[in-house]
DNA sequence: GTCAAATTTGACCTTTATTGACCTTGCAAT
DNA sequence: ATTGCAAGGTCAATAAAGGTCAAATTTGAC
């Protein structure tokens, strides 16, 4: 397994001890796994990202810190909030992250998911063109996701 | 034998041994069947494609792996049979009779068919403009439905 | 023996991860 | 205010996978 998927598992584990909150040390943690501090940096921007339901403070200086938190609300809200924080344009990346975060809090099956995966993906949109793909790839979903909370 | 027959026997042996699916690296495999990677996808993609009862994920990069995973699936024949049955353009109409057939055929859940037409519609495509629409829904609809066999 | 299908190869591409040099911010002792 | 250390932040270069596509070759049916 690679290095930044060991730390994304064990800040998830932290956050599950800690009751979906928590701080750390960048330098000591890239020290307890061996890597460079700019390491956790990219774990935390590519896996901790508001996409992904957190949210991630820091402070710098003597005494800084790193704190993420994990928000949670409601299915219908949170496919809500989904919706409205798509834009006209959506790459498969952030797509993917808006997606495991609802399946994640509960708001969406897993199968479903994999459904609004491969609808949206670039196989399906291959006879769309690639300047084009992003926006018809942010109204599909949309459309989907609302549907998915409608009735 | 051939050499992606021998590396297909070889990857079925072990989704045997490992209960269904495997990880694997590309690179390792290729060298150990003394042929170039691309061969493994090729292999991949003549002898476990969703169509013959498998789903495969991969990510590249470092860590990067390729899984593959063998999939129950019941009902398959319909549903193959009907994305065979859809062309390179399919309009609404005839995209609701074919899925309101699977449905009817109790191939599919209501919920799924309901997610399908919601990403198929046309609010869904309206960034795609009417001379391509039915092709891009063809596309979608295959293979949100290939997909679904799958899981 | 011919022709189409299946296989094999390789050049080139895209995505994800890792690393390191350099930058900014906060704090505290002068 | 100034200075110095202690964090964390940014960004671009490089490495480490896997993906794609089409040309070349082999195989098999007829």
């Amino acid at each position: 397994m690679a290095t930044s998927d060991l730390i994304a598992k064990f800040i998830l584990d932290l956050l599950e001890n800690a009751n979906g909150t928590l701080e750390l040390q960048r330098a000591t943690l890239a020290d307890k796994f061996n890597c460079v501090p700019s390491q956790i940096n990219y774990v935390i921007s590519t896996r901790f990202s508001p996409e992904h339901g957190y949210i991630v403070e820091s402070r710098r200086g003597g005494g800084g810190y790193i704190r993420i938190t994990r928000v949670r609300s409601r299915p219908r809200q949170l496919i809500m909030h989904t919706v409205n924080a798509v834009g006209d344009s959506l790459d498969i990346r952030t797509a993917k992250a808006f997606i495991s975060n609802v399946v994640n809090e509960g708001a969406l099956d897993k199968r479903f998911a994999r459904l609004i995966l491969s609808a949206i993906g670039d196989n399906a949109l291959r006879p769309v063109n690639q300047e084009q793909r992003d926006t018809v790839r942010a109204s599909i979903f949309k459309q989907i996701l609302i549907n998915t909370i409608s009735e």
